[in-house]
DNA sequence: TCCGATTAGATCGGATACGATATAACTTCA
DNA sequence: TGAAGTTATATCGTATCCGATCTAATCGGA
């Protein structure tokens, strides 16, 4: 007999993340952002200018991924890009002030009480966190370019 | 000042189920699954012979995403995919035996060691799970249909 | 200095998610 | 029984992800 789904943590964890973009669906329609979109402007917010590469390895992203992704932020006006003019081949991020207002709001805050893990809740963010760095580890080694 | 980003819940989940993509796929490539349809392909093995319907409630997903999903495993070989004569509005998915014989094979094993939470794995299964039990519960009161 | 190698983004095609809507089959009840 | 309502699945458009590839800019060494 098969292992019971209900047993693996990569479908725990896959549930997870729909049932988070579930909950920050009807929060972040109203501003016009979608769920990754927000998690990238909280990553700018932490830290403003940075190139689309640095961006991505605090996401975990790459440029297939992030390129639209903000080229639609900076029609939503919630961001801003431009060339480097040391390095023409980067390409720098900036938020504006819009985008700026919108990250202090800290939209997430509500959705605090619905988790429901109360003092539990910064174990449980440190152990998914290690989990995903051991998985990263594991994956890139062994396919190494270098 | 905004929160960092690794102080987020939502991220750190969002990011492990990246992780946990990445991590399968050189495995899955081999056998030609997607990730999801490999954990489709797993709730199929705990029950076989289900509706859509009953599929997705395990699965938190629905007839969008699972239609193209299950005629693409049906095209691969793993499953069939058939109306149910007494209620022709039903389709059934059952695994065929290339499809039981890949599930049995636990191709998730040789990850439980790369994931390196060790005692801590179930207590993590489940409070995963029920941090997304939460979610759930809390998304859907305010936007009852019935 | 100049040409091959490297690097940063961008583009493209395939596979999810998901809201909205369509369609066909069943149910209900007047 | 037959029209209205409901249900199960399918289809469509938009937004991720990701591997593969492209292009332009920079770097490095003979």
């Amino acid at each position: 007999m098969a292992r019971k789904l209900s047993n693996f943590l990569c479908f725990a964890v896959y549930s997870a993340n729909l049932a988070f973009g579930r909950a920050y669906k009807p929060i972040l329609d109203k501003v016009g952002l979608s769920y990754t979109q927000y998690i990238a402007l909280v990553a700018l917010a932490e830290e403003d200018d940075q190139t689309v590469g640095a961006l991505g390895e605090k996401l975990f992203l790459e440029s297939n991924t992030l390129t639209p992704l903000l080229k639609k932020l900076e029609t939503t006006g919630y961001i801003r890009r431009q060339r480097d003019p040391a390095d023409e081949r980067q390409v720098r991020i900036s938020l504006t002030p819009a985008g700026r207002r919108l990250v202090d709001k800290d939209l997430g805050a509500p959705l605090v009480g619905a988790i429901g893990l109360g003092d539990e809740f910064p174990a449980v963010q440190k152990t998914v966190t290690r989990l995903r760095d051991n998985l990263l580890r594991a994956t890139k080694t062994g396919s190494e370019k270098r």
